[in-house]
DNA sequence: GCCGATCCTAATGTATACAAAACGCCGGCG
DNA sequence: CGCCGGCGTTTTGTATACATTAGGATCGGC
């Protein structure tokens, strides 16, 4: 239950889903106006939600303050992934030390239900399981700081992109790696649990970039992406 | 040059200055208005301000939406500590592939500028060659990412307060290991200069924690840090 | 024909007024 | 005596109007 309403909140959902769903293509230009009128807001809480939008790397602003969707390079998201390898490998590692036998029964339970959704080729299912595996891990790691960075970076669209893509032996592939990962929380091998978070993160990449250039670029108009001016 | 003088920079920085000189305690509330009358500017642009001031981890915010100055238990600055050994260590092994001749001489330079501030006894001198250094490895990371992260997390208080707390030779150790780094960066050898450069971090950690049992808490005017409510 | 300066337009930055919600207080009740 | 609920004050959230500045187009000069 959303306890507050806010307009903000209600802003940045929304021109976050526009821009994952790809009706924002990215480099198109934001409008502050525009987009208070297509929110059904003011510019204020707009405004917020665009800063909130950047930090999230899903908007650029120039040195003039204009706003942009951010475009993803291939090289970008390379980095993004290294950086989540880096991160939710820490983030195991501390969560081995850290989790309690309720979280590693939660986990178990996750990924159960992460398998049933591979086996019935629901790939809604298989992300929300897939992402509540992840959310607990990052919790039970007990770092704020790290699961707000974390929280950051995880690219909605990009891990979309990559499950859609992805085939059955792919996500039976995330599900055995999530079986490792609860075996080495459940010997408590921080090094064992970094060790297989990092590669599951890396192999996801790799997925993800096989895909790209199989279907590189794709706009639901079918126009060429719009390009942002200077960096 | 600072191209635009905006009044929400403005803020940014006063606050930021109040919080980070103690005239505002940890757990101290901010009311917008009365920062804005201090800082001679309306609400929206301190608005802007509390946010990026949230971001850094100088402000926190109650469910609620009231801020309060964050204060930092020891816990929570070996958690920053931590992350930022990990964050810098990897930014490192970047720089290592990627640095270029330029780049390198500007480290050798700005080391040996940070020798003579050691020589000198010279604290602010240290601080500013010691963060200009550290933003040259990471711009020779070429990540903006990892740059904004890092970015982030650079308590300049606590650095402040670490290098303060240094000693002399202690302070020469910082020149000695970066010294180390530049050697692994001319070699080109990434994996020395994560090591080097985490051992780094995680040595000024512990500078800090000894200096921080020896003379715990501290506000300018003697009295008790304020408590901030719920989390 | 190409380059540059200047003006114009359109977008953002700021200030303020109003609305809504949260916190704390006070009184009443168990 | 302690706890719970309603009410007033205070603080934040939102909307709007105005100021300012960046970007682009046009016109003139070379």
């Amino acid at each position: 239950m959303a306890r507050a309403p806010r307009a903000a909140d209600a802003a940045y959902a929304r021109i976050r889903a526009l821009i994952a769903g790809g009706e924002l293509a990215p480099g198109a230009p934001l409008r502050e106006e525009e987009l208070a009128a297509l929110c059904g807001v003011s510019r204020t809480p707009v405004r917020e939600a665009l800063m909130r939008l950047e930090q999230d790397y899903l908007v650029r602003r120039t040195d003039g303050q204009r706003s942009y969707v951010a475009d993803w390079s291939l090289d970008d998201i390379a980095e993004m992934f290294a950086l989540r390898a880096m991160l939710e490998g820490h983030a195991a590692a501390r969560a081995a030390t850290r989790i309690t036998p309720e979280g590693l029964e939660a986990l178990r339970r996750l990924n159960a239900r992460l398998a049933s959704a591979v086996a019935a080729g629901d790939t809604e299912g298989f992300l929300a399981a897939n992402r509540a595996f992840h959310d607990t891990v990052l919790g039970a790691a007990q770092s704020p700081r790290l699961a707000a960075m974390i929280g950051g970076l995880v690219e909605q669209p990009v891990v979309r992109r990559t499950a859609v893509r992805y085939g059955a032996r792919e996500l039976g592939q995330s599900h055995a790696e999530h079986e490792a990962l609860i075996e080495a929380f459940a010997r408590g091998d921080a090094g064992w649990a970094e060790s297989v978070m990092a590669g599951h993160i890396r192999r996801a990449f790799h997925a993800f970039a096989d895909a790209s250039r199989a279907a590189p670029a794709r706009s639901p108009d079918g126009s060429a992406p719009a390009r942002a001016p200077r960096s």
